[in-house]
DNA sequence: CGAGGGACCTGGTTGC
DNA sequence: TGCAACCAGGTCCCTC
């Protein structure tokens, strides 16, 4: 998946053809997604997408009516189409503007979600157990340091913890403590103030900066005007495993955590 | 409560 | 060339 910068590339992408648009229709060719999609989103029909908002990496369009939350799992992408452009293969959900533009989401895993919420979105269930938004005020490294008091669970695991901050994923993860000089394994709990003041940042700029560059070109990403992400080039330890450090030229190791695949320099990262 | 693992899916790559 | 095994950006949910 797109991680959180994919996502908010992708709204971003999306938002000038959407917002303020009517909805005319929506298809649902197949509903079975990570959860069923439910019927109330036809909700959205005759409704004004009011807003396109990003919170963690699920996008919210807002109507009047509710609030349709998506999600693109590991391989879903959104894109605008005229609403007569031919359906592909694991194209499963049309959201038809009145202008002849469509919202197309297309999810080869179907890990994606699309759900329907009147009233608040934050009390949604996938919502309600989110942490901060890694670029929100509260984020810094004091508050990783107060979270991480006691827990065992590595370092890696623990920012990648949605209730302890969203939006970093795999990727993300593994290139901030490359930059930060943390061993992913390390207990959270066993880290500096002084560390994590280091880390908060880092987290932060590396996401704003892969949004910058339009995300992270991997597998099947691609923005919502189907131009690849340049921030793959970036990439430090993620992807390298068995290559050269690129600051010190160990061999960068792999190791599992979390069942997911962690690269690192054991020289830079202690 | 925390830690650990399976589950959900398809498709691309790797290795025999 | 064929086919099985393994891997992939996420996150929920179960058991211990």
């Amino acid at each position: 998946m797109p991680e959180l910068p994919e996502v908010e590339v992708t709204r971003m992408g999306i938002e000038p053809h959407i917002k303020a648009k009517q909805v005319s229709k929506v298809i649902v060719r197949n509903g079975k997604l990570r959860w069923p999609v439910p019927d109330e989103v036809q909700l959205m029909v005759g409704q004004n997408i009011d807003a396109v908002e990003r919170r963690a990496k699920y996008l919210l369009l807002k109507t009047a009516r509710g609030t349709a939350i998506m999600h693109l799992g590991m391989s879903g992408k959104l894109c605008v189409v005229d609403e007569d452009e031919q359906v592909l293969k694991h194209d499963h959900i049309d959201i038809v503007l009145a202008d002849g533009k469509t919202l197309r989401y297309n999810d080869p895993r179907r890990f994606g979600a699309m759900l329907w919420h009147q009233g608040d979105v934050s009390e949604h269930k996938v919502m309600k157990n989110l942490g901060p938004e890694p670029f929100a005020q509260v984020f810094d490294g004091q508050y990783l340091y107060e979270r991480s008091k006691g827990k065992k669970v590595p370092v890696k695991q623990f920012i990648m913890d949605n209730k302890i901050v969203v939006g970093v994923g795999n990727i993300y993860a593994n290139e901030s403590l490359f930059k930060a000089g943390i061993d992913p394994r390390r207990a959270a709990g066993s880290i500096s103030l002084k560390r994590y003041k280091l880390l908060a940042p880092i987290v932060v700029d590396t996401l704003a900066k892969s949004i910058e560059q339009g995300g992270t070109t991997l597998k099947d990403f691609a923005g919502a005007d189907g131009k690849p992400g340049y921030f793959a080039q970036e990439l430090s330890v993620y992807g390298r495993k068995g290559e050269n450090c690129v600051s010190c030229e160990t061999i960068l190791q792999e190791v599992r955590l979390g069942q997911r695949s962690t690269v690192f320099c054991p020289q830079c990262q202690r």
